[in-house]
DNA sequence: TGTACATCAGTGAACGCGCGTTCACTGATGTAC
DNA sequence: TGTACATCAGTGAACGCGCGTTCACTGATGTAC
């Protein structure tokens, strides 16, 4: 996707390295990340993976900047906060690498500039969108990014197994925001 | 708390496990966890946790459970869905490190039968109260279920930390929900 | 009250493993002249 | 077009570390008689 560099000795490897980084996160989970297993992965001797991330965190926090890019570009042109809500879950599963490592901060350098500047431009969105629907903005960016959040999290650990049933969890999502979530203003009844 | 064994060598030491276990999550989280580290702590040799708990899984299940049971003790007799969620909130700053295990079902024995009560003992808690909310049980159920989770989380992975400047978590979730989780046959306008 | 024995919590040495990091190196690419 | 040199991606041996697991053991507690 976003490769800038040409092929050296061994193709791109840090895009090689990110590819295999994102495989063992989605389905291991971070904690099962190694530089030696990635470099591993790729094909290359353990050491070379260093030159191009540094450490862990460096590795994590270039995934953590490109999901706030797929996320942005998951959210589309939409404004309408249901939709972004639908997007978010629908990112969460297309991406689950990148989403498992961007709400983990610990697990990232803290003031990467690039980084802070990728969730600005998304949460930015988030804000536009839920102005209309909430008296108190904070509190509704808040509500909107708990739901969504909370959703796509159980889906992805597997809480929401045995509740799903087939379901598509989109459409999940979606019914459960049209149940219970509903624009200030609105005065609909069950 | 439920300590049922009298003091061997060392006192309880499954509980002395239990507790620098809680510790490590709680501050480091699950993934630093580790049979030697606990048993530096606890004061004894590395080989005798794995006495009581066999292995990472059987700690971290026998954690899990306890939380279940936390849980519904800070859901006490309230049968209101939104002072649930407040105390679903209450219970995850309370007792983060059983919060952060309770969900990965991938660190758990995935079959313990007492874990398996104890879960299902605390989400009846949470469908009887969603039944007068909503026009379907299940999607309410994840609804609320959502809700509450997405805003621990978030809270508890610090993604909330510039948001809630200053503000009580509770009392914050308390106006997520005033804002925007109404009872199905509520007809609140803005 | 006293002895013999079973039980079981906890010890400590030993093992093999994968990890991150260091460091001198190799070899391909790109540039100056 | 050709040579010399700088740059930098990637190598591979070596290091020390913490881990889980095994296993023969020690020593305190509890019970039988």
């Amino acid at each position: 996707m976003t490769a800038e560099r040409a092929a050296y000795h061994h193709g791109d490897l840090p895009r090689a390295v990110l590819t295999a980084a994102l495989d063992v996160i989605a389905t291991e989970g971070p904690a099962a990340l190694s530089l030696r297993g990635l470099a591993r992965r790729a094909g290359v001797s353990h050491a070379a993976p260093a030159h191009h991330f540094g450490d862990r965190a460096g590795l994590l926090t270039a995934i953590a900047t490109e999901g706030y890019g797929l996320l942005s570009a998951t959210f589309g042109e939409t404004r309408n906060l249901r939709d972004l809500g639908v997007r978010y879950v629908r990112f969460a599963i297309a991406h689950p690498a990148h989403f498992q490592v961007m709400f983990r901060p610990e697990l990232l350098r803290p003031d990467d500039p690039e980084l802070l500047a990728a969730r600005e431009r998304t949460r930015s969105r988030l804000r536009v969108a839920v102005a209309g629907y909430a008296d108190d903005p904070a509190v509704g960016f808040m509500a909107a990014w708990s739901m969504a959040h909370g959703f796509a999290s159980l889906l992805l650990s597997h809480n929401l197994d045995g509740l799903l049933d087939g379901q598509d969890p989109e459409e999940a999502f979606r019914a459960l925001t049209g149940d219970m979530f509903r624009p200030a203003g609105d005065s609909a009844t069950g």
